[in-house]
DNA sequence: TATTGTTATACTCTATAACTATA
DNA sequence: TATAGTTATAGAGTATAACAATA
């Protein structure tokens, strides 16, 4: 039974926490698919779609779309690849830049905040149960995907 | 540094929760919205559309899409409401039915499956834990809705 | 022939606005 | 006049398929 509630305790914590993060972006106009591509390039340096869309895991055609919203807001810009004139390069402008650190600043301030009141002992504690959890669940999904493919 | 450790590790989890979720619902032809609705019918009983719509935070329009949906695949049925002609109560079907319970299961094993190897006082641990963060992060979003408003 | 990106199309989630039937 | 639900329309996230230019 205690397992059970706990369950539904991380349950609520997840809500909880995507509902922070929507209201983050939303305050700066956006939304969590477009904040990922320029994370990504934030953190890979000028990337190429076809390797944004696989990091995303989603279709290159939908990094299209993404990217051109990026580029109407002036947060990224496309270049031409140097080898490849197949391919583009996608970095973040100026502006782009300057919010993905304002995030990280944001983000560092609200784990801090989190854990306002705990010892780092029990934060440590925490977030080693909190991993050993995450991993047990990915073994499970393994393990369901691929029996899903032998059925 | 711990502190963002942790919440690093928190959202880890998040995601793989809602990997997990996606997973299981996609097997069922299901998807997030339309098994909240059967979700809400299963705890409630036959509900009016107008209700459910207030429980997800959703507009009664989109309530009556997804019912369309339900509808559509035998999960949920329409019936007219016995005191107000302008209303329908939905209710579950036998396989709408038979579906939830289903899920119910397949919760408490997924449950039980995470904390195994765990203490039930480990497990009571982690949950206080987590019921912490999330309490926290709750009280944060509060304040900065409100700082918003007065923005 | 394989790959990068784009045009074309479609499905789901979600919202607002206008309307119908009823209260 | 207010409420329950629906028709109409729209925007965002996402997918598949077909096609361009290039490798």
């Amino acid at each position: 039974m205690s397992a059970e509630q706990f369950f539904d305790q991380l349950l609520a914590l997840t809500a909880v926490l995507q509902e922070d993060q929507e209201r983050e972006l939303g305050a700066l106009g956006l939304t969590a698919a477009r904040t990922h591509v320029m994370w990504i390039v934030h953190h890979s340096g000028p990337s190429m779609q076809r390797d944004i869309a696989a990091e995303m895991d989603v279709t290159p055609r939908h990094v299209t779309t993404l990217v051109d919203e990026l580029v109407a807001d002036d947060l990224v810009r496309r270049a031409p690849h140097p080898d490849d004139r197949r391919a583009v390069l996608v970095s973040l402008t100026e502006y782009g830049t300057s919010l993905m650190e304002k995030m990280a600043l944001d983000h560092a301030a609200l784990a801090d905040a989190l854990v306002a009141g705990l010892s780092p002992t029990e934060v440590d504690a925490l977030r080693r149960g909190i991993a050993q959890v995450t991993e047990r669940l990915q073994a499970l999904i393994e393990r369901a995907r691929s029996e899903e493919g032998a059925a």
